[in-house]
DNA sequence: GCGACAG
DNA sequence: ATCTTGTCGC
């Protein structure tokens, strides 16, 4: 599906990713089914925009529980196969973190991910994608939303929780993580039930408006970015 | 038909 | 996502 090159995916490879997505999202967990967590680990992206060489720095970094100290790091970065498109965001920026995660020692036990899990048309935002193919626990923790609303207005209190609504359905959790910061969107990735997502990530701040792992995995991501840049 | 739209 | 330093407010 090499539609980067030639501009813009066309209608029809649109219909054969959400296609793929469909097969994806059917496997889809989202009841716990999780190791015992001694190791967490946080992925995310980091590129430059209007970069003719298109590339895409990814980062995948682990930590310890309940500690939180850094473990093991890894970094790929990996040329996109296609722009970023609301809904495909895991077409995208799978491929770099597989990439980064096959040559990560030790897995972690579950993995935290910088976008939504279920909380996507389909089913399949990249936490949930992600979780699928490497069928590793994961939720996905999002800083807005892609679909749905909160059932409610949310409180102003850190640790207020609202329902993430969207035709109806629960998708996710809107979650105050930090006093006079907007709200994270937490999601079920895979193998991991919606409420247990959510008091992992609230286990993980530590107190910042991320969690810890997609916290320390942007920094990486970033700093893989430019060591990029100065070669 | 018109907006909305993770990173 | 990224461009970018200081700055206003809690």
């Amino acid at each position: 599906m090499r539609c980067y090159p030639a501009g813009v995916p066309s209608t029809p490879d649109l219909a054969r990713l959400r296609a793929e997505q469909a097969d994806l999202a059917a496997r889809v967990e989202r009841a716990d089914r999780l190791p015992p967590i001694r190791l967490i680990c946080g992925v995310d992206i980091s590129s430059t925009r209007f970069d003719p060489e298109r590339l895409v720095h990814a980062a995948v970094v682990v930590l310890s529980w309940p500690g939180l100290e850094p473990v093991a790091e890894s970094a790929a970065t990996l040329r996109a196969t296609m722009p970023y498109i609301p809904g495909f965001l895991g077409f995208r920026e799978v491929p770099a973190l597989i990439a980064a995660w096959d040559r990560l020692h030790p897995k972690p036990d579950l993995v935290l991910v910088d976008g939504h899990g279920v909380a996507h048309p389909r089913g399949l935002g990249i936490a949930a994608h992600l979780g699928v193919l490497l069928d590793v626990p994961s939720i996905g923790v999002a800083k807005s939303p892609l679909v749905g609303r909160p059932a409610a207005p949310l409180a102003e209190e850190p640790g207020a929780v609202e329902p993430l609504l969207w035709k109806g359905q629960r998708l996710g959790t809107v979650l105050r993580t930090k006093r006079r910061s907007n709200p994270l969107y937490v999601s079920t990735g895979h193998r991991v039930a919606e409420a247990t997502a959510v008091a992992w990530v609230g286990d993980c701040l530590r107190g910042y408006r991320l969690p810890e792992p997609t916290r320390r995995a942007h920094l990486a991501a970033n700093a893989e970015r430019r060591r990029h840049l100065s070669l």
